[in-house]
DNA sequence: CCATCATATGAACGATTGCTCATATGTTCA
DNA sequence: TGAACATATGAGCAATCGTTCATATGATGG
């Protein structure tokens, strides 16, 4: 889940990166800018968290939650999909705290951690319907 | 591997994936969430869109052009990255219609198609902050 | 305890991603 | 027209992703 980095680290300051002759931002905005973008940590939190719906099965899994919490089982059914396939990712939106889990004897029952989701997604499908 | 008897003859239409015993969630149930699930194209479009959001370069990227329209090496300058690193990442914000572009001279601005995108962004921050 | 079922997990593999490097395209101006 | 500059793009490569397969863990009931 790492962002590939170049040789940056060679140029240390802002401004030696890669020059052109344009200066359309002043310095002015410029720092305005560098204050308005959020920190690297939260930014990689930030894109740590939309890459969660970046993908169709784990996005089937969290509108199929939006109805109701449901066993890896379900799920796997439902989603025609491995019981491994789905596990693996509720593992992962677990670890982002997107879902939350309780165990009634050999099943566990996965539901949405956070009413926050369906407002993404919805956000989301609002966007692309036009 | 033989199937017993029980409800598992009411399930055939959804196909033999992976069959656990345990049935927890009910054909009407089942019914209403596979409704509910958009369909796969409208699904791969919105994986498609949150994908976008799901990378730091991107992300910054747009939290510069949240400040002001912008030209190519201003934004590698701002944000420390290579000319072409920055404009391969615009050539894909651009093809997902997240920003636009236009031609002054030698100089392309880029800017946000949308607003949106600041919507969305803050959306995800406020959920990634508690 | 043992068999069985539900779930979790590690390794491996092909596909995709995001960068770099080299080069092409487009625009301006002498 | 050609040099200089801003941007775009294709190829190549290492990293990451999402799945499968095999197996481990955990719970239940004989």
């Amino acid at each position: 889940m790492m962002e590939q980095k170049g040789d940056a680290g060679l140029r240390e300051e802002i401004g030696e990166a890669e020059q052109c002759e344009c200066i359309h931002v002043h310095d002015e905005l410029k720092e305005r800018i560098l204050r308005e973008i959020p920190e690297d940590g939260k930014l990689e939190d930030l894109a740590a968290f939309f890459k969660v719906f970046g993908d169709t099965t784990r996005v089937r899994i969290l509108y199929a939650l939006l109805c109701s919490e449901m066993c890896v089982c379900d799920l796997a059914q439902i989603l025609q999909m491995t019981q491994s396939a789905i596990s693996h990712q509720l593992r992962f939106l677990k670890q982002m705290a997107l879902v939350k889990n309780r165990r009634e004897g050999k099943t566990v029952f996965y539901s949405l951690s956070d009413g926050h989701i369906s407002t993404i997604l919805s956000q989301g499908m609002e966007h692309i319907e036009e």
